[in-house]
DNA sequence: CTGAAAGCGCTTACAG
DNA sequence: CTGAAAGCGCTTACAG
């Protein structure tokens, strides 16, 4: 910059003017500070801006997500980038792996950074650590996952009650012995959705056998191994799953045992093809679109100074019918 | 951090020393530090070190990517994401969307936060304004496609010798009238890929029907729309198909019409689930994480001082049989 | 309409 | 081992 004032014969400030589109600057010497900023090449360092500046914003957000390259996950960035880029924010996303230890060295880096924000599909349990920050005057929107206690709003799906509708419309096939496939129990979402499996089959007066629930499922490659067992020991009439990716390893071994049509499903969140394979693949999908952007919407008030206490907000899951969760019931058995 | 200075009763470049780990500091002095830094809750500010710091690096760099939701870019930004990690670099993606306008702005709001490389998958179509920019200071490395000219390292697929393998892989099954659907020839990825099948037609001495060969498919929904018009007007014995997206309308056209096991279908980029369906879609599958990587790896190199003149580094793709490229041939039409 | 001085939060280059 | 002064690139608050 002080290149540039030199070589446009004016001084820095001006030439601050000129970059700003102040409209008091003569055209002449707008003009010969323009030829001298294209002629060095002249970027402005948005840093060095923001440290001297008023309102102390980068205009940067931090976007936490379980790992940017899952289907969910990437909707979720699709959608907070789209309104980020909207209202001239940029985002630093960041893969967590489910790794606490990780969400905290990463949210500290990104403060340190100075993000204005941070939106978070959090691997902690305990959300404490957020209220110091946010009096340091650092925003937060929990995305997937309600912080614990309610330290900053969130946005999540109606995980148990959307698991209890897909269980009651399995239920009214006609099935009855229903299986129950799903993520570590450590994880919030998995938890709420197999609370309305179990609600649903409560209060069906439904018994669930041991055999026929599996926590824990992390991969396609577990889901694939833990389906492979269930159909062999204890093959149930139909299947809730908490998960895409569970999803996807269950109906692999489906459909590579030939069972497709034989054992009902309906699985959590929407995979691809799903309306291509025979049966469709009925399942509730969430709304990541509508997550993401909601929850970017709720970060720029915080961040524009809302102190209005912090809210859950629920976004609704919704049922996608396809085949699979609609198979006809079986001949009864013992 | 004057605070903090004026808390523990020392000066800020002592409080510097301390949050650098600089051992030379008196233990009972770097004590009283960190006593005052945790009660202020103080956190360094990054952008202002920077500043004033020689190596002026910011250790963080832009992704721009086509789509951050697209499983492509999203399995090469988790593969950019991982190695910068390691490396303690942060990483800002955008979505351009095939929008070259998009990129320049985008780029410019990167280099004014002073990134300290940039890697693009490009929708410009020419590069020179990226030489000023590396001699301002900013390193570039491109991906899927090659700037024009080559002022920086890409890292792009065997777009054309990977179709061409992928056509031969149909025309081995017998099968003569091939059709092909692809994205916009000015996008350069989807140019060589008709590139390929064109050359290997035309080696083998095969007619290609203009009726037979669709460009500018960007969605699902036109995919689908051609291929369904295809199969009306003139259906082939095989198809080629230059994208992922692409393949998923085709594959929907296909099931829904019961041809799956009619018209053979190699599709270039792997698709979700492409062994479960029946039968199985054969693909040429890319290996975005190889690309992201060796992209990371070469931007790092290049921020850290490598001057050599730049270079396009090619990154295989594999055929997956599965099933869909391998239909045994139709018995002879006139 | 334009500029000189001071300061944002930190680090460099010294001095002691 | 510790600190006072100067400066990174910009903006604020003022003066003219």
């Amino acid at each position: 910059m002080k290149d540039v004032a030199a070589l446009a014969g004016v001084s820095a400030k001006t030439v601050s003017r000129v970059m700003h589109e102040v409209p008091s600057v003569a055209p002449d010497i707008a003009a010969r500070v323009r030829a001298a900023t294209l002629k060095l090449g002249y970027r402005p360092n948005l840093t060095a801006s923001n440290l001297r500046r008023g309102d102390r914003r980068t205009h940067t957000i931090g976007l936490l997500l379980e790992d940017v390259s899952n289907p969910y996950s990437s909707a979720v960035h699709r959608a907070v980038e789209d309104y980020c880029r909207s209202h001239r924010m940029l985002v630093l996303a960041g893969s967590l792996d489910e790794d606490a230890d990780r969400e905290r060295a990463l949210v500290r880096t990104l403060i340190e950074r100075r993000v204005d924000g941070l939106i978070i599909m959090s691997a902690a349990k305990d959300h404490r650590w957020v209220v110091p920050e946010q009096l340091a005057g650092t925003s937060f929107v929990f995305i997937d996952r309600e912080p614990s206690p309610i330290v900053a709003d969130a946005v999540v799906t109606d995980n148990r009650s959307g698991a209890a509708a897909a269980v009651r419309h399995l239920l009214a096939t006609g099935r009855r012995r229903l299986a129950y496939l799903g993520d570590d129990l450590s994880i919030a979402t998995a938890r709420e959705r197999f609370r309305g499996f179990q609600d649903t089959m409560d209060t069906a007066g439904l018994p669930v056998d041991d055999r026929s629930v599996r926590h824990g499922l992390r991969t396609v490659e577990q889901a694939q191994q833990a389906a492979q067992d269930m159909l062999t020991t204890a093959p149930p009439e139909a299947m809730f799953v908490s998960q895409n990716l569970v999803t996807l390893g269950v109906l692999e071994v489906l459909h590579k045992s030939g069972r497709q049509h034989d054992i009902a499903l309906v699985g959590f969140d929407d995979v691809p093809l799903g309306d291509i394979l025979r049966p469709g693949v009925t399942v509730m999908a969430q709304n990541p679109a509508a997550i993401g952007l909601r929850a970017a919407e709720l970060l720029l008030e915080r961040i524009n100074g809302d102190t209005s206490p912090p809210q859950v907000h629920t976004v609704p899951s919704r049922l996608v019918v396809r085949g699979s969760g609609e198979l006809p019931a079986v001949a009864a058995t013992p």
